[in-house]
DNA sequence: CCCGAGTGAGACATCCGTGTCTCATCTGCG
DNA sequence: CGCAGATGAGACACGGATGTCTCACTCGGG
């Protein structure tokens, strides 16, 4: 029975996102395939981690392309976006730590651009007058990937309901914590 | 020469901040002392992390205790905790990433007691109608974690300045990116 | 001065994860 | 039915990190 690699990448994505440190043979039994035939589909721990960050960087830029971020105020943008990007806030969690011990190692390209795309989104609400410029939007967007990470471990760790998710990151990084008297 | 403890633990933070896969030859290189030294005061990898836990802990509490959680508003209570607790932003980093892959043990209590007492200033914020309460306090209290280290990051990567540490993150945090008209 | 505690350097065994290989089994298709 | 390709199970060697041990050196106090 010819074996799915996308499957295969998704268990491999909810069992490290869950355990980063997770065993090849680990990863394997989470895919329901053995050892061996994972091998034959990633050469290695690191061709798994590479393609995995690959599937990251195609759910993320899909999320961005579905999210329409030229359209509406920003803020509703940013809504679309973080509803979008949900299903896979656990695997970009697990990427955004891995990517931090590449030291040297010179990043993929794909999260530059990722994050261009999303600066750009704050800018757009910069010049806009819609958001405050005191806050760089290199600092909006790696707050919105911390962000994303603490939903996501909330949810995970059932401290926080999946439906709120949504709602708890998009209000306090767009609205903050304090009380308004007006909306 | 005796070894400082305290110093070889300073080190130990400060390369695992940056490296959390470091060796423990790395570590006793970084300490300035040798692999065996280092084994003397610390019988293994694993007492090491839990003796950065402590460490890390005693900051937090200290961080606590030095922004008088209790006094003025709460916003200002979060103001002073963010600066307080910045020296041990990078640490706290590490632990917090370090503490998801202890999976079934149980975790160190201290972290509960800190829980407690950061969900207590949120809560205090709201039942004086200076917060919002459809955010909870859980959620505030893991965004700030999640906005500390990425804050942390952001400033070891280069990315923003270190005095701008503190107010990156209580404006996000409190005010969030809506511009407003009246403060 | 001498002694002892503490340290550095290195050797050594061990464990764990990895990567590769072989062989038996199974499945789907002609 | 029979074959080819794919899979599962396991053995095996390799490398890296760990933990332990020994031995020589040094520093500081009695």
């Amino acid at each position: 029975m010819a074996v799915d690699p996308e499957h295969v990448l998704r268990a491999a994505a909810a069992l490290l996102t869950r355990k980063s440190t997770a065993t090849m043979d680990e990863v394997a039994r989470a895919a329901g395939i053995s050892r061996a035939t994972l091998h034959r589909h990633f050469a290695g721990r690191d061709a798994l981690v590479r393609a995995l960050e690959a599937l990251g960087i195609a759910e993320c830029e899909a999320a961005l392309d579905a999210a329409r971020l030229d359209e509406g105020t920003a803020s509703e943008a940013v809504r679309r976006l973080v509803g979008a990007v949900e299903p896979a806030a656990g695997l970009l969690a697990f990427l955004y730590t891995e990517n931090q011990l590449f030291e040297g190692e010179e990043q993929h390209a794909g999260w530059a651009q990722i994050d261009d795309r999303i600066s750009a989104l704050f800018r757009r609400g910069q010049l806009s007058g819609e958001f405050r410029i005191d806050l760089t939007p290199a600092w909006l967007t790696e707050a919105l990937y911390g962000l994303l990470a603490s939903g996501a471990w909330l949810v995970q760790s059932g401290k926080g309901a999946p439906k709120d998710f949504q709602h708890m990151i998009v209000e306090l990084l767009l609205g903050g914590a304090l009380r308004r008297e007006e909306p």
